[in-house]
DNA sequence: CTGAAAGCGCTTACAG
DNA sequence: CTGAAAGCGCTTACAG
């Protein structure tokens, strides 16, 4: 009997139907990631290193690519929850979203990666720059440069306005110069990284090396320079948060800051996973490294 | 009344449960997305693209990530099914898949992305890469080179045997030497490309241009290349079918086939759409481009 | 150990 | 037009 009804649900491709049995168990063995981006190389093998966890542990992802835009990161959280996912998942694009706040209240656990978010009741799995970046400060300033820019992230951001705040405060402490007008704002895509370095070369006195907040400015402020036929480390010095696999192909390469985005990855899962069942879990924060390679100046070292 | 039940749903903060009400309907108003490795931009863009036209139609899409594994495929498509997706976007890791099969037969409208698979009775979009090829191959013998390499793809996926076999023709077509000894074989990932351009070089007799099958495969390429401080054009010249942002960033620039990615993610919606509505819907291709830069000696043509 | 019933949270067709 | 009942496909607690 029991091989017929076997051989039955073979012939007829039987396929259990999940969400009539989510509906009578209390879990889906789901997990929702809502990123800020896709297209950025950084947010892909975060959603690659949090789905390997994941299988791991025999958690399904959904993922839903925000795109920089906040109603967008609205809209995946309400479909996510309306889906029951156990737990979420996200990165925040902004610091303010009600539904954000309102649903770490009361849905789902949530986990915030990479960025803070104000006024949001939940623990955050990021990258600490801070030292990294204080290390890039001493390292310009032992080139010898005394006058740089920076390639800011969006002022709503946690990360944006941390990696400022870190730069100006390193920089302050070694004697580098990072003068308000050297500092221009970006919005994290690759078109606003274009915009700002033609700005700073446009700038009467433009500073002698840009720092570009994460990865995809960075791109643009290459990218922009390359369309200039402006080179580095001279005229400008370049240096970027996040480290992207060419940047290493480049001539000359590009000095970096990497952050550990698989280990960021693999953490958030299982913040969740604690959070599930029950515990308290606090903030999480991962040291980056600095890699030092030929777009500062590096080469031209006392001349 | 009506305003107090609203005002109660308000204060309770009710989200209604999707699970239970696509139980009760027919459609999940979702769609199934299954790219074969999420860390390819290509991907991620054929990612953003199918969310932005689903999202006009109002349709939600769950992105699961395969990389390049057929298990991990099966997986999700199993998972996908389960959850009842009104509709599948795949592409196809290998060409056989045994669930695949069975579930273009009776589950849901497929359609297949990228690459074809035999046996598979499910409608095509893809670029069409022949013409490109042939513009490159030719593109080449004017260049004055004899005798090509390859870094050919899987020989089970569709799109790697495609593009072989049109490099192949095109290169006996204008009598450019593709020996059996220069081609070989990767997986469509960074490392085997690394690999392949090694083995190459390590040649009797390299080849005097390696041509990359994808885009992770030029990557590899080029990383191995720099790695032995091997430059481009000489001793060796360098073309890749997928052109990544930052090939025009290397000095000098990558020569490289672009496929239309875009429109691609955006036809597979429109197609599997019109298969949900009970229309019969054939293959699609869409042309791809040659973008020619200095990386296989265009500058030094006719010295 | 086996089998029938109740219920998960919705929507829809039907009766009042 | 309003309100109660049936049913989507499962799982689980309960009766036989």
């Amino acid at each position: 009997m029991r091989v017929r009804v076997l051989a039955a649900v073979q012939d007829l491709g039987y396929r259990p139907n999940a969400i009539a049995r989510s509906l009578r168990k209390t879990g889906t063995k789901t997990i929702g990631l809502v990123v800020s981006d896709l297209m950025n190389p950084f947010f892909a093998e975060l959603a690659r290193s949090v789905e390997d966890a994941a299988r791991k542990l025999d958690l399904n992802v959904i993922v839903g690519n925000a795109d920089e835009d906040p109603g967008q990161q609205d809209r995946y959280i309400q479909i996510l929850l309306e889906r029951q996912v156990d737990g979420l998942l996200v990165v925040p694009t902004e610091e303010t979203s009600t539904l954000l706040h309102e649903a770490a209240q009361r849905d789902a656990p949530i986990i915030l990666v990479d960025r803070p978010a104000r006024d949001v009741n939940a623990p955050v799995v990021r990258a600490d720059g801070d030292q990294a970046i204080a290390d890039l400060m001493t390292h310009l300033k032992s080139l010898g440069h005394e006058r740089i820019g920076m390639i800011a992230g969006p002022e709503l951001a946690g990360t944006g306005r941390q990696r400022l705040t870190a730069a100006r405060e390193s920089a302050a402490r070694v004697g580098l110069d990072l003068p308000t007008e050297c500092i221009v704002r970006g919005t994290f895509r690759v078109e606003s990284g274009e915009a700002a370095m033609a700005h700073l070369l446009d700038l009467p006195a433009p500073p002698q090396v840009v720092f570009a907040a994460n990865g995809q400015m960075g791109q643009g402020a290459i990218m922009e320079a390359r369309r200039r036929r402006v080179s580095w480390p001279e005229p400008v010095g370049l240096c970027v948060f996040d480290d992207l696999p060419w940047f290493e192909l480049l001539e000359p390469g590009i000095t970096a800051i990497s952050q550990p985005v698989a280990e960021i990855g693999e953490l958030a899962v299982e913040m969740l996973l604690r959070r599930l069942a029950g515990d308290e879990v606090g903030d999480q924060y991962r040291p980056c490294r600095l890699h030092i390679r030929a777009s500062c100046g590096e080469e031209l070292n006392g001349r």
